[in-house]
DNA sequence: AATGAATGAGGGTTCATTCAT
DNA sequence: AATGAATGAACCCTCATTCAT
């Protein structure tokens, strides 16, 4: 009892809750989803098997229960940083920095949850759009947006950008780089692979459409030139 | 059509194997690779349980067999592409283009066969580096590099490009562009979400820094005093 | 008799491991290791089958849960039979006659485990020594070397002798007589066949060296000669 | 064809047979019985799976006649040995060798074969009693039994010897030493072993009872001593 | 005689979930 | 609330044997 003095108690069963969330985190990183038993998550959070459905009703929901954590945490974080920082370049830096530590953790737990819910979705007959998943993801990629608007309102970018393209890219892009840091086990330069990733998008996002300026000018005189002809001829006539 | 009139009639074993991965592809698109059975898929394929496993050792064995053809075809047709466009911006949207279909076939079977692939890898002792996955996709994410390298040749596109980081942002978006494009069921309009996706990629390879918004607006003077001048020459006559 | 009837009643869990082991041991007997389906004992037990796997973790270690209960109840029998006879040759007599028993019973269950379980020792990649069968074999193989020591300190027997060739013998002999009696089904006498084994060994191990039939007949002479020396004395005396 | 022109040439059928007893023989040394399957074996004999059944119509079969075999070879080599030594001592050393040997040959092969076979005759609920195994056993063991019954003949050991009891003996001992040798990989000392084997069950068969010799004369002595001093008192008295 | 593709009846084992205690 | 024994359907895979060619 007196060694949960100082903390804010937990109830009884709020505490089990986050100890068997704590077991499954665990063991889903380590052994991935299908390998884990749900008698190995009782027996780590020191629970009976049948303890365990009284919390969460099924191994499914419970998978469902830690992809709403991380999705939670993902849209907490964002927050403080969208509050904490006020340059659009920086914002989408750190978002980007912010997933794919989340994305990464626990031996790419998250990455591996969804891949694993994503079959569960479609093996159960079930319509992707309307699941739970689609929803979290749904409310999580708002935060892209929204910075994205707000640089738009203050004129930093574009304002015919394709919102819906750049986000692909974006959290498609930090799900390809999170893999391949993964695989080569290179986190110490996550921040400088997240820059170089980054930059091409936010360059694309620029107000100035990229444009080859001589064809520029090379248009601009033809036009001229154009112009000069009609005047010589209109002249003529 | 034409090109498979004239083919000769497949070997028997030939022709079990086909059956074999077609009842597969279409069962692991419908149901997912772990709700599928060995029996359901010899039962469709119109075999017996036991010949399936005369064809392919397993069913792991099964589903990298599928990878490996549907990898394969990635590349046939990337080939087929780079040969016949020779525009670098072609050649990324055609190539894209041919991703997305490939991989939004059959229920999105290539995107979740690749999930539950490297659920396999992890779970056992393998590292997914070295795996057959591994390689597959290298030697398919392959065509990208070349192309953009053959690009950088030309002078087209800057010369100091991420390749990796590209890269990740083609594929990855590519991917989540596919989940979309899937659950909205709108697949008519993949050939434009697509050239929306390839865009900014596209504009930020470009060897131009972006220019000052004061170039684009004296062009735009110079242009509309063009028209001024058009105008009045109209008038006059 | 009398032993069992005080006895509390075995634990819900303990009735049921029991009850399996009585299946098994009943069909293994009855049908062979190989032959015996664990369907088979679950339903002879009153089990399903997923509760078999609850109490032993496979059908190997189920036998080797039989072997080691039989060996414990031969290592048990045989201290009793040391400890209450201190005869040397009885001993023997008696160790031999349990070992008969206990492996004829069940339709020569033990013998027949014994070589199933070499099997499956020998088709994994473990050797057979430091196998799980070989220490009981060594732990219960004891009590004839123990026997045999005891009878040397005594002056009973040669000290020169070979144990290991005499345990060979012993429970080779007995291996085979234990198959002979269970092929013309002659356990009615036993006791006499066992004598019959018993007897070569230990004459064999007794410490007088066989003389020569002269020597015996000399010896004789010379004790006659002796007696009828005494003889004359008393008829003189 | 030529290069079978200097042997006696097998029809192709008996060398195609003698090709798979080979293949099975070497393969159920290595690997067991159960492990090895009649795939591999028609492998290793370079013929089809569906060409062994028309040489041996089970894989039981198979193990039958490897068994005929070997016991076919047993009674060869025990006949020469018969033949070529007259010395009953000598003989049953060399039979039990021969023994030995054949049984530890190919990983114990012999021994394996023996057991895989009796799980077989027991599980097919035939009685062992008129199994061809018994007959074959019956036949071979007629040479112990023959040898024994010579050397009573020419007087060299005791005419009231349990023959069914030392051929227990004999036979069971060598399985045990057989094993112990192949467990400890002590076939260097095989003649030593058996020598120590045989030796006490020779002498029990020697025609007198073992005493200890010296014992012998002592009790002489001390019954001539005694009687010299009865007489020495009778002279004084 | 020879082939080898096809068979198909199980084989042992797993594990999320239930429910009587 | 907590337990943990019991469930049982389903899993992938094996392999001796057959038989059309």
């Amino acid at each position: 009892m007196a060694d949960a003095l100082e903390e804010r108690p937990l109830s009884r069963s709020a505490q089990r809750e986050a100890d068997i969330l704590e077991a499954a985190i665990h063991l889903f990183g380590e052994e991935g989803f299908q390998s884990v038993t749900t008698r190995k998550i009782a027996a780590r959070a020191g629970i009976s098997e049948g303890t365990l459905f009284n919390y969460f009703s099924s191994k499914n929901e419970l998978m469902r229960a830690i992809l709403e954590r991380i999705y939670e945490e993902l849209r907490d974080n964002a927050s403080v940083i969208l509050r904490e920082h006020l340059d659009s370049r920086t914002r989408l830096q750190l978002l980007a920095e912010n997933h794919i530590e989340v994305m990464s953790r626990d031996n790419a737990l998250f990455m591996r949850m969804i891949q694993a819910y994503m079959n569960v979705d479609l093996a159960g007959y079930t319509s992707i759009r309307g699941s739970v998943l689609h929803k979290l993801n749904l409310s999580y990629a708002w935060v892209f947006d929204t910075t994205v608007q707000e640089a738009q309102r203050r004129g930093e970018v574009r304002d015919d950008l394709n919102l819906s393209a750049l986000r692909d890219l974006f959290f498609g892009g930090l799900e390809y780089l999170s893999r391949s840091l993964f695989l080569h086990e290179a986190f110490d330069r996550m921040s400088e692979r997240v820059g170089s990733l980054v930059e091409p998008l936010w360059q694309s996002m620029l107000p100035q459409a990229p444009a080859e300026p001589d064809r520029l000018e090379q248009a601009c005189e033809r036009i001229e030139a154009a112009a000069r002809r009609l005047a010589k001829q209109a002249a003529k006539a």
